[in-house]
DNA sequence: CTCTTGCGAATGAACGGTCATTCCAAATTA
DNA sequence: TAATTTGGAATGACCGTTCATTCGCAAGAG
């Protein structure tokens, strides 16, 4: 009984946090944030509406959380298996299949993040992204690295990275909207076409 | 007098559903949805809150019928100038580049479409556009015709609309929002870059 | 072991503010 | 004057956030 009662107590702890997290994920991801109100996420989470200030500042912190959370789980997909020296196509292609299979895998993810570029949040966010700093991730390394062995079109990297990303996270949108049906040939071909983008 | 008296009054009643057209459009665009409760947008037009009522059914009916106008405008503009009988890549272009021109000369209609895509109404929208009575206007029938040409990689229209539009818009959005300087010549070079996406 | 006590976690009703929409008195027009 | 348009206060619904209260459990007392 002891055991058993504290196991349950240290999983509540930590449960109710998750809890609010995924049920703010989904709230936000399928109805926008104006479908979720506080009052909302709190009982789809099972707790009090009070409870989710206990873990989070305020609505905003949650929802920063859980993008950075989110955003953070895209990086490592992309990163997983990434052919470290490999050409540059071939990396590039990693990077692209590997984010689309994510995206279509975890919708509520592409969604919420999605919903989070069209708020007040978005425009910071980018700002900072592409000001901040000089980029020092993988990606942005692997852009720099084609433009200087010629091989991209000379663009800046905001352009580039629309030209890549920009269509493969529209079709990921109408997957799970079930406007197209992507399967792997498909993610691979329209990877393929994102690549003629860029190439020279 | 009278013809006086009678152009104001037409004026005036033009002026006012315009002037509440132009304050929505303007608040949404810079504000979000969020950002132009109906109070806002009848004191930046100029006119009481219950006066907008008289011209709109309600919020939503406000905002799609400026959506359907600057959706119009956006067709016009491509067809201006459309080389009707010129080769495939020549008529594309011509739509891209128009597009782009049009976008970051008119940022408040790119924001307030933005904006609107990115709502409730916008999945609804996107949906019909994509499975409502097969596509009858230019540029589907231009997709089309690339397709059967063999100029197109063989994608759906859903896919090839994302691989040429997508980027399009992305790098207006970043002009507008001073992460990026488009000028001619880029935007040259962008649309090129997508039909490169689209060639077999 | 039983009972009491103390305390942090959890709660949800309540608050202040904002929103879309309504409504009617006042202004304008005919 | 009669009819129509206008303005903006009033309305009611809803939201994020707060806070007085409750709850559950572990430690201490008997």
């Amino acid at each position: 009984m002891d055991k058993t009662e504290k196991c349950e107590k240290a999983e509540k702890c930590c449960d109710k946090r998750e809890l609010i997290i995924q049920a703010a994920l989904e709230l936000v991801a399928e109805q926008g944030f104006h479908g979720a109100p506080m009052a909302m996420i709190a009982e789809k989470a099972g707790v009090g509406a009070g409870t989710i200030y206990r873990y989070f500042e305020n609505k905003d912190d949650l929802i920063r959380w859980i993008y950075k959370n989110v955003e953070e789980r895209f990086v490592e997909v992309m990163m997983q298996g990434y052919p470290e020296n490999g050409p540059v196509r071939e990396r590039l292609l990693h990077i692209g299949t590997a984010l689309v299979r994510h995206l279509i895998r975890e919708p509520l993810q592409l969604r919420f993040v999605e919903q989070f570029h069209n708020s007040p949040y978005g425009v910071d966010h980018r700002r900072e992204k592409i000001f901040g700093e000089g980029r020092k991730d993988v990606i942005s390394e692997l852009f720099q690295e084609a433009l200087q062995q010629q091989i991209f079109k000379p663009l800046e990297l905001a352009i580039l990275f629309s030209l890549f990303f920009g269509p493969l996270i529209d079709i990921c949108r109408d997957h799970i909207l079930g406007f197209i049906k992507l399967d792997d040939a498909l993610i691979e071909q329209v990877v393929g076409a994102c690549w003629d983008a860029l190439r020279r």
